[in-house]
RNA sequence: GGGAGCUUAGCUCAGCUGGUUCAGAGCAUCUGCCUUACAAGCAGAGGGUCGGGGGUUCGAACCCCUCAGCUCCCACCA
């Protein structure tokens, strides 16, 4: 059978992932072993994969392939996110481009709309992670909008409500006037931008010519002004105590107030006050006792209460406004600053601060357990680091707005009479007979639902719970999977919604679990271009993954990301990673090419071979110990390279070049059977050792690589197991790889092709003939006639020394002695130079006593290796000025 | 404005409680090789006063101070 050369990943990807699904691998149904349970951070519906869930769902699956290999019952649960406002926007644009009208069509149509396009492209980035070769159990994928998970959500939400977490109010909320919806403050990201902060001049009421000068960026709400302020400690505005202002334009009188809240420093140290659009205004409002004129309506238009203006975008008005100001000689002078706005992380609009009745929950006794449980360490975020920010966070937590006026999400389950009467219950029924005992003339039609959704976060912080029982939060009995699954392991998520998400997970899980949700965070960098700069769709440079994964493989992909994703940093990708994960796919697809070119024979195992298998089954332990150290850190990217090296350097380019048979008439010649059955060993544990980075091309050489059942797949199978291994082996291989580089080296410094034939001999201190184990792999790795020892230096020949042992190789050709001499000088020099400093080091009194014994004991081996050195090296210089 | 963190080879990073596994890894670079597993490869080599300065110590990439630069989080003074 012909092996192609390189490896093609295309066919081989999709059949074992259709293998895998066919034989139900990542299926899991609660049973004896340990659970070992991964929740994915949903994606939202709308979503396309892009390089953030590439990074993030990578390591999931090398987590759950572990373990799953660990004889754990992995279970990994997928799912999507309804994300309100992302989707609804979605909808609304889709239907706006067919000429229909969100608020034409009405509440029922619109979801109507919504679901058929969550069903037509909801599943869409699932599809995509099947590509990938995610292994969650697809049987329990859940939507957090399906109708029992709803379910739970209008439950916590009156649950919540009956404990009296739940209130509603009027506040200033960040309002995305596109969205039309309030947005949560971690909702609203911060840009510094270039403006103008233009000074103004308010006439005083019933004065001749005295003016009062404030500074705004924001001219357009001057015409929802009702104070202007002052800092009392402010001798420039003493005099105006109980006069009053002339707003310009509107020619409101407003009163002049004090307060300390006002920087002196900053503008005129005279403040104007519009309490309907700013969130510090408003605090002044309210202890002032101010009127409040809500400007701006909804949509970012200026309202009828505006009086000018009507209807014009606040953004138009703000030019239009300054001009006509200027026309009327109050422009006192502009000045270019700088300042922060608010946008939507949703729709990029400029948040407006905007009072509206909100609904809120009380976050500060709920907070407590989630903070003191990450604190005492129950529950773990990776890396550390983030613990200070996330106490930051939840002891300075704020009140959560929880309501959306969308309507895509679960409606708020609180219902009104028309008559200023509330109650908060599940159904209509209910609702009216609860009305009815408050306001016993309350109809049956004048019970109204609230309109607005909650937050999309008030859904998914209880996706670990409800994705295994979305009925625990009524019936308060959990089910057979969430006692077997909960609380789940590890959470794999990116830093940017700690706040938003995990702190909130755990949040409801002490509140409806009495348990923590998972046990490990695992926060994920930042996927950033080579330049740093974030992947974004509006700066183009984010690859396709799908594009990536046609390119270089699934496999070669998964090793990119992880290549550059060093534990709790950013990463900075380049499609070069992906190359490097490719070039590895194939380097493995090789090695396989080679031992499956074998041909078995009945004979001995030579003696080379026979301690090449001895020290890889040390050396894999040894390195196996590693690599499942680095895993328990969460070292993902560390111990993909350990493995990396492993297979390569070590499996590859040594364990493989010891044994590879010696050519023989034209073709590689037979391997006896000892060895041939212990590389396909070690090929299995490497390849069971790779195997979470690179399912399929391990699935499929395992499968080429020996005979199977039907069922003998490598995800299933057992992880290795750590031997008690040789560590003289490893040491003692480690001084031969140093004797074989130096050889290489010769033979290319003095231009001896690899196939011309070395003389060897090592110097010893007593005759002997005996070989040591390791000399036929010398012979063998550096093409050598003859491996000797003598107890005598030889002339005429090149001597080196590896650690403190001293070689020789006779050349024919004379060589070049005064090259010889500096070459041996130079390493003379530098080894002196090293005695030196030891030397100095030993003779340090202080250093003597103060130091550790064996540090003082490892310096002076130090000192005697270097001497030996020298002595050598001397003894060589000495010989090359006699010839 | 408050807080956290970072700065080590051209690039991305590792270096746990100060001392042999301390100056490392991968990639890139350079040199020689189409050697019958692999040129998506093989072999070899070069490259860093560990951001600057100061201090503690017998000894500092590691501890302290200071300066500079970068990043993130929180707050949002118009």
């Amino acid at each position: 059978m012909e092996i192609a050369k390189t490896y093609d990943p295309k066919a081989v990807e999709s059949k074992w992932y259709a293998y895998w699904m066919e034989k139900k691998f990542f299926r899991s149904v609660p049973d004896q072993r340990e659970p070992y349970t991964i929740v994915i951070p949903p994606p939202n519906v709308t979503g396309v994969l892009h390089m953030g869930h590439m990074l993030n769902n990578t390591i999931q699956d090398v987590l759950i392939r572990r373990a799953r290999m660990m004889g754990r019952n992995a279970c990994w649960v997928p799912g999507t996110d309804h994300a309100s406002i992302a989707t609804e926007a979605k909808v609304v644009a889709l239907l706006k481009e067919k000429g229909i009208d969100k608020s034409d069509i009405g509440r029922e149509e619109f979801l109507r709309h919504a679901w058929e396009w969550k069903e037509k492209y909801g599943g869409i980035i699932l599809k995509q992670l099947e590509k990938l070769g995610a292994s969650c159990d697809w049987d329990r994928t859940r939507f957090t909008m399906e109708e029992k998970l709803s379910e739970a959500v209008i439950d916590v939400f009156i649950d919540l409500y009956n404990k009296g977490y739940i209130y509603r109010g009027t506040r200033m909320v960040n309002w995305d006037p596109q969205g039309l919806t309030a947005v949560s403050d971690e909702e609203v990201n911060y840009k510094e931008v270039s403006s103008k902060l233009y000074y103004v001049r308010y006439k005083i009421e019933g004065s001749a010519d005295d003016w009062i000068t404030i500074a705004t960026t924001r001219p357009e709400t001057i015409l929802g002004d009702t104070a202007v302020c002052v800092n009392p400690n402010d001798e420039r505005y003493k005099h105006l105590k109980g006069k009053k202002a002339i707003v310009p334009i509107v020619n409101r009188p407003v009163p002049i107030i004090f307060d300390e809240y006002v920087t002196m420093e900053f503008g005129t140290g005279a403040l104007k006050v519009t309490p309907a659009h700013d969130v510090n205004d408003h605090q002044l409002g309210i202890k002032h006792k101010l009127e409040v004129i809500d400007t701006i309506a909804p949509d970012g238009k200026m309202s009828p209460a505006a009086r000018f203006y009507v209807g014009e975008d606040r953004f138009a008005v703000r030019k239009k406004i300054v001009k006509d100001i200027e026309a009327l000689g109050q422009l006192v002078k502009t000045e270019d600053i700088k300042n922060k706005v608010g946008y939507s992380e949703r729709t990029d609009a400029v948040i407006e601060p905007r009072l509206s009745m909100q609904w809120f929950l009380k976050m500060d006794t709920l907070a407590r357990p989630a903070l003191e449980n990450v604190l005492n360490g129950n529950i773990h975020l990776i890396p550390d680091k983030f613990i200070n920010t996330y106490r930051h966070w939840m002891e300075n937590v704020h009140d959560w707005c929880i309501s959306r006026q969308l309507w895509w999400g679960q409606r708020i389950p609180a219902w009104y009479d028309g008559a200023g009467n509330t109650v908060v219950c599940k159904t209509k029924q209910e609702a009216f007979g609860k009305l009815k005992a408050i306001n016993p003339s309350c109809a049956e039609k004048d019970v109204r639902q609230d309109e607005d959704v909650l937050d999309t976060w008030f859904s998914s912080w209880l996706w670990p719970i409800t994705v295994f029982d979305p009925d625990v939060i009524r019936t308060k009995k959990p089910n057979a999977d969430l006692k077997y699954y909960y609380p789940t392991n590890d959470l794999v998520t990116a830093p940017e919604i700690l706040f938003f998400w995990v702190a909130r997970m755990i949040i409801a899980g002490y509140e409806y679990m009495g348990d923590k949700p998972f046990t490990n965070v695992y926060l994920t960098g930042i996927v950033r271009d080579k330049l740093g700069r974030k992947m974004s769709k509006s700066l183009g440079n984010s690859p396709d993954p799908l594009d990536l994964m046609d390119k270089y493989g699934a496999d070669g992909v998964r090793v990119g990301m992880l290549l550059c994703s060093p534990a709790g940093n950013d990463l900075l990708f380049d499609e070069s990673y992906c190359e490097q994960g490719r070039n590895f796919a194939n380097k493995i697809w090789n090695a396989f090419r080679l031992v499956k070119g074998w041909e078995i024979a009945d004979m001995t195992q030579p003696a080379a071979t026979k301690t090449a298998v001895e020290w890889f089954t040390a050396r894999f332990s040894e390195q196996l110990e590693i690599i499942n150290d680095l895993y328990s850190r969460y070292r993902i990217s560390e111990a993909l390279m350990a493995t990396y090296k492993l297979v390569w350097d070590d499996f590859c380019s040594w364990y493989l070049e010891m044994i590879k048979p010696e050519f023989a008439e034209g073709k590689s010649g037979p391997v006896d059977k000892a060895t041939y059955n212990a590389t396909i060993h070690f090929f299995e544990d490497i390849l069971k050792a790779l195997h979470p980075f690179m399912p399929f091309i391990t699935e499929e050489i395992w499968h080429l690589v020996a005979e199977r059942k039907e069922k003998d797949c490598i995800i299933i199978a057992d992880w290795p197991k750590r031997q008690d291994f040789d560590k003289d082996i490893i040491g003692k291989i480690e001084v031969l790889k140093e004797l074989v580089t130096t050889i290489r080296s010769f033979r290319q410094q003095k231009n001896i092709s690899p196939r011309e034939k070395l003389d060897v001999f090592e110097l010893s201190a007593t005759e002997r003939n005996d070989p040591c184990r390791l000399d036929p792999i010398a012979i063998k790795l550096c093409n050598l006639s003859s491996y000797r020892y003598t107890t005598k230096k030889i002339d005429k020949a090149y001597g080196f020394i590896v650690r403190t042992i001293e070689f020789f190789i006779p050349i024919q050709q004379s060589l070049n002695t005064s090259e010889e001499k500096e070459r041996i000088a130079k390493e003379l020099e530098y080894n002196k130079g090293f005695l030196q400093s030891v030397q100095k080091k030993l003779a340090n009194e202080k250093f003597v006593q103060n130091a550790r014994p064996e540090v003082v004991e490892v310096e002076k081996k130090k000192e005697a290796d270097a001497l030996a050195k020298i002595k050598a090296l001397e003894e060589q210089l000495n010989a090359l000025s006699r010839s």
